[in-house]
DNA sequence: TCTGGGGTCCTAGGACCC
DNA sequence: TCTGGGGTCCTAGGACCC
């Protein structure tokens, strides 16, 4: 674990400068990346665009308020995917512990690399230069003794950033950092901390540890260590990284509903979405959790348990419309989010005759249908008149298939 | 200007069992 | 007979990340 060298790679407005790359008349304009064509924020927007005051979590209106100008961009989801993985291949020529921590971001232990390619820094321009000559496209890479510090100095400086942070660097560098710019201290934690008093690192690293703690809990010594720059988190490459704990979908819907009937056909197509993943990755899970946001945007969420894990989905579907009609909706629903956790894997299993061998056997055809042709090919008839098609939004959290260490395909 | 979607981890309280 | 304590499972919510 003693001197690591740690790479953080950040691609630089990633899903905007895909679009700018794959279409040049995009080029040099304020580009923003949106997710479905109603009721959504910007998820990417290009520097030309950031300039004018246009970021992530900005609702069009209001991105358009800033910059009238603005070209919106629905995302193009494999794409980002393909382009993904293209990226993460090539840093895979330079080391096998290769961390996928988002579809544009990774962390690269080259501590066993640094010999054969000369030098931390030239791997960063080798890998910065291939991406760029190959895909157009710019990256951010921060190179320290641990994640936490190469990711902030990845952060340090955009676009097309190499910072280092060298173990000897470390105390000057935190001393005077605001604790939000660390990963891991988010809005709140901030706030809190500020009340205690804490804004720098430099000041959370010397304050009393037990006061964290009984503050924050667990986390209040790791904070404590993440103001002195300690992480020994290691560098998880996916054969290490932890199975999947649960698999979801979530959507925002056109506009707000209120009839049971039309809140089902949502569920349905829901369960449905959940439960292919859930067999795409042979798993089950026995807890279902129903999660309603209100038009007023209150959000909430029951579960339930079941005696046996499940992943065929009209057995997801049946439990979400018990936990549906174990609740009253006092309000028009404008989220619906379906969930299976507690997930176990399960080998396939062999054929069954009798009523779950026919479900087994349709669910595996529609499945097979729907991996060939798209998504919803083959689907449930009350589903037929549904005119909301999934989003298929891709958040900057998703991995692109695969990557993640669950059996696919 | 009406606010996306996919996850992980932690907490706190209650049920239940020994 | 009115009262202990530990362990595990379940539920709901919240903080955080991209």
């Amino acid at each position: 674990m003693n001197d690591r060298v740690i790479m953080h790679i950040d691609m630089n407005a990633f899903f905007a400068a895909v679009a700018q790359q794959s279409n040049p008349a995009l080029r040099g304009k304020p580009v923003a990346v949106t997710g479905s064509e109603q009721r959504t924020v910007i998820l990417t927007a290009s520097y030309e665009a950031r300039a004018r005051g246009v970021k992530t979590g900005l609702t069009v209106g209001e991105a358009r308020a800033r910059c009238p100008e603005l070209i919106l961009v629905p995302a193009n989801n494999r794409l980002y995917t393909w382009m993904s993985s293209r990226i993460i291949d090539i840093f895979r020529d330079y080391t096998p512990q290769v961390e996928v921590f988002s579809i544009d971001e990774a962390f690269l232990d080259i501590s066993g690399s640094l010999i054969m390619f000369g030098g931390a820094e030239r791997i960063a321009c080798l890998i910065k230069a291939r991406i760029k000559a190959r895909y157009g496209l710019t990256c951010s890479v921060g190179i320290a003794p641990n994640k936490l510090l190469a990711k902030l100095a990845s952060e340090m400086r955009k676009p097309d950033g190499l910072t280092i942070i060298a173990a000897a660097d470390i105390p000057r560098v935190l001393e005077d950092l605001p604790i939000g710019e660390l990963c891991g201290i988010g809005r709140k934690t901030e706030r809190q901390l500020h009340l205690l008093g804490v804004a720098t690192c430099g000041q959370l690293g010397r304050f009393p540890p037990w006061i964290l703690t009984r503050k924050f809990g667990i986390i209040g010594e790791q904070l404590q260590r993440m103001g002195r720059g300690i992480d020994l988190s290691p560098v998880r490459s996916p054969a290490q990284e932890a199975e999947v704990k649960t698999v979801g979908h979530s959507m925002t819907l056109r506009e707000d509903i209120r009839r049971r009937e039309t809140i089902l056909k949502f569920l349905l197509q829901l369960a449905e979405m959940v439960g292919r993943r859930a067999r795409r990755y042979e798993v089950r899970g026995r807890t279902v959790t129903l999660t309603i946001r209100y038009a007023d945007f209150t959000t909430f969420s029951r579960q339930q348990t079941l005696a046996t894990a499940i992943h065929h989905s009209d057995d997801i579907y049946r439990a979400s419309i018990r936990i549906l009609d174990s609740m009253e909706l006092d309000q028009p629903v404008r989220l619906l989010g379906v969930r299976l956790s507690g997930l176990q894997r399960q080998a396939r299993q062999l054929p069954l005759f009798g009523e779950d061998g026919i479900q087994q056997r349709l669910a595996e055809s529609m499945d097979r249908v729907n991996d060939r042709y798209g998504e919803f090919t083959l689907m449930f008839g009350s589903l037929l008149d549904q005119k909301e098609k999934a989003s298929h939004v891709i958040s900057p959290a998703w991995r692109p298939e695969g990557i993640r260490n669950v059996a696919v395909l």
